[in-house]
RNA sequence: GGAGGGGUACCCAAGCGGUCAACGGGAGCAGACUGUAAAUCUGCCGUCUUUCGACUACGUAGGUUCGAGUCCUACCCCCUCCA
């Protein structure tokens, strides 16, 4: 009872700061349905599935939060029948900590299909063109139904190359709908994100920063990046904003990324990551290795007998070579597919551990400078 | 033996006198993908050339025509039907 009752009064959602380097940082996130430790990345489950994995796999891979995102499980199956069959984290057989995204990106994502008032924004659904609504209240109310551990307020996002004037509003739009979210929210056991918008201008970057995270919520995050904009524009806004998000709340950088971003990142003091990279490319046939990124469709690797990362001790690395991987996708079979998303699933969560393990150690500028060498962005292969 | 249909680039296939190096598919080759409308999208795809362009091409050999994948003749193959 006394247990309880102080759990209760805690957030549900803390940060513990355990090692850093400079700006880099390793912690625990604590979540109710157990701790993840951090810098960490987040497999990204649209659906209510990370798209040909199972939570066996990733498990056995050692991923700690899985996405899901409101949007989408708001227009099928509808968060009302995944309330009844117990919430998300049941319906989807994932015991580990969840995160739903809160359908902002959607206002991007399908910005053909939207329509954006101070109210909130009018959807054509993409799957049978019905019309619907989100707000931050409503984007709440889903997300209290579907009960992930994180939920992210209802955010406007802007494209990388919208007008300052449209950033602006933007970010005065996504401070009111954050203070809507905050009021609306009324499940003590999820916990509220906010996210910072302001493009790539460091000004408007420092300005929403200061507006979002003077509210009192257990994580913050960066939005409107890796949407069209160079890597070096936004390493440059992570280089002058990371380190002013609160610094004993978790950080998120939402939508990243590429290896490179994600040691870019929590070199300046990043926590949490979420990506759709690793699966979708996965599925399209290209894997990120210790040799770089590798294009499985290639014919040089025909009769490549090695593994796809010689470094990698993932199933698929262990189990298969580069030719019948070339094979399987030359044949459009389903399983490599799957194999190569597990496996960049894998690299990923591996890449995280390294800068963990090399916060704690002191020899994080060591694995920054080799991430960049291998990992070289498209300006520095241009040069080379 | 008779009647009919057909042979087009790696494969399938359109074409019915010029605008055809030849529509479409497929295969092949390469690229893109960052809070997932994505097992998707883009480019190349006769040879040589970066481009312009040149050359070789529509079963084979002739012919008609200013000009033929397209018309005519012969021949060689393939398929269907009748004997």
């Amino acid at each position: 009872m006394w247990g309880t009752k102080r759990t209760m009064s805690q957030p549900a959602v803390t940060y513990e700061l355990v090692a850093s380097q400079d700006k880099a940082r390793r912690g625990i996130l604590h979540t109710p349905h157990g701790s993840v430790e951090t810098p960490t990345f987040m497999p990204v489950g649209t659906v209510g599935s990370v798209k040909g994995l199972a939570p066996w796999e990733l498990k056995s891979m050692g991923a700690g939060v899985v996405l899901g995102n409101t949007y989408h499980l708001h227009l099928r199956p509808g968060e009302e029948l995944i309330a009844r069959r117990g919430g998300l984290h049941s319906f989807v057989a994932w015991d580990g900590p969840m995160l739903t995204d809160s359908g902002g990106f959607q206002v991007f994502s399908l910005a053909a299909l939207n329509q954006i008032t101070e109210e909130g924004v009018a959807f054509r659904s993409h799957i049978d063109g019905s019309k619907r609504f989100l707000s931050p209240e409503e984007s709440m109310r889903i997300q209290k139904a579907l009960g992930a551990d994180i939920i992210m307020a209802f955010d406007q996002c802007p494209p990388a190359d919208a007008e300052r004037s449209m950033i602006e509003a933007a970010m005065g739009r996504t401070t009111r709908w954050l203070d809507r979210c905050i009021a609306a929210l009324d499940s003590p056991q999820q916990a509220l994100f906010g996210i910072v918008q302001g493009g790539i201008d460091l000004e408007l970057r420092v300005q929403h920063i200061e507006e979002i995270c003077s509210r009192d919520l257990p994580g913050f995050a960066l939005g409107g990046l890796s949407v069209g904009e160079t890597n070096e524009a936004m390493y440059e806004v992570l280089e002058h904003t990371a380190y002013r998000l609160p610094s004993d709340k978790p950080r998120y950088l939402m939508g990243v990324g590429t290896p490179r971003d994600l040691v870019e990142a929590v070199a300046q003091g990043i926590d949490m990551f979420d990506c759709v990279l690793p699966t979708r490319n996965g599925r399209m046939g290209t894997a990120m290795t210790s040799e770089g990124r590798i294009n499985i469709k290639n014919a040089r690797f025909a009769e490549d007998d090695g593994p796809l990362d010689p470094e990698c001790p993932c199933p698929t690395c262990t189990t298969f070579s580069r030719a019948y991987l070339r094979h399987l996708y030359q044949a459009k079979e389903i399983l490599v597919m799957r194999a190569l998303s597990e496996h960049n699933l894998w690299y990923l969560m591996g890449l995280m551990e390294r800068c963990r393990t090399a916060i704690s150690e002191g020899t994080f500028d060591q694995l920054l400078a080799d991430t960049r060498a291998r990992w070289p962005l498209a300006s520095e292969r241009a040069q080379k």
